[in-house]
DNA sequence: TCTATTGTTCGAATATAATCGAACAATAGA
DNA sequence: TCTATTGTTCGATTATATTCGAACAATAGA
């Protein structure tokens, strides 16, 4: 079963991570996923995006680290890299998180 | 005496906080400011670019409500809206800095 | 093997950002 | 008033990002 490659969480840079958590979509799929609390198809969101537009955040949203995709079957489930991004950068998912909640 | 013009730190939105740390150059700026703890003059950072250049990211700082600029005689001084940044956005100021420290 | 489902990749168009020299503005001090 | 200092603004160039339709790939299930 082939699987997506995801960067090593020690060579995530920090611009790597706030410019993820930059753009509106992306936050809010980070936000349902964290509420969630749990793994979630793409198709899940129902951002009113195209297909290809979602697929490309989610991309950006590996590359920083903050998701990993899983792929079961036909499906691809994404989950908040939370452990993970906690240890190299603490606080700061949190906190961002804290911050939507309230928004 | 002019003085320039800030956001209210409520309207600054989440993104445009990320936006404004996602640049090298301007998480530099952020880092030296907060560990200096002090006010510093566009002029003090010496990053090796064009004033131009460095104006254009302390514009971007100042519309994310990071930084504040306060004009004395013709020199700007610039000071990190720490407390501001805190009570909007609790705790993700303080933990990027931290991981700025240690990288 | 055929088809439906789920996403990714490609390519092109549009939008936004970064960069930097040159001109400009405000002020201090001679 | 003249000049030096400190930044901002302007304008143009280049680089990156966003967006989305269409084509493609992998798999499950009939």
């Amino acid at each position: 079963m082939r699987q997506i490659k995801h960067p090593a969480i020690e060579q995530v840079e920090l611009t790597d991570l706030m410019y993820a958590l930059s753009d509106p979509t992306r936050l809010e799929i980070v936000a349902r996923l964290a509420a969630a609390g749990r793994k979630m198809t793409c198709g899940e969101f129902d951002l009113n995006r195209p297909k290809s537009s979602m697929s490309h955040h989610f991309k950006i949203l590996r590359s920083a680290g903050l998701v990993e995709t899983l792929i079961e079957g036909t499906e691809h489930m994404n989950a908040l890299r939370v452990a993970d991004i906690e240890q190299k950068f603490p606080g700061v998912l949190q906190s961002v998180l804290k911050a939507l909640d309230q928004a």
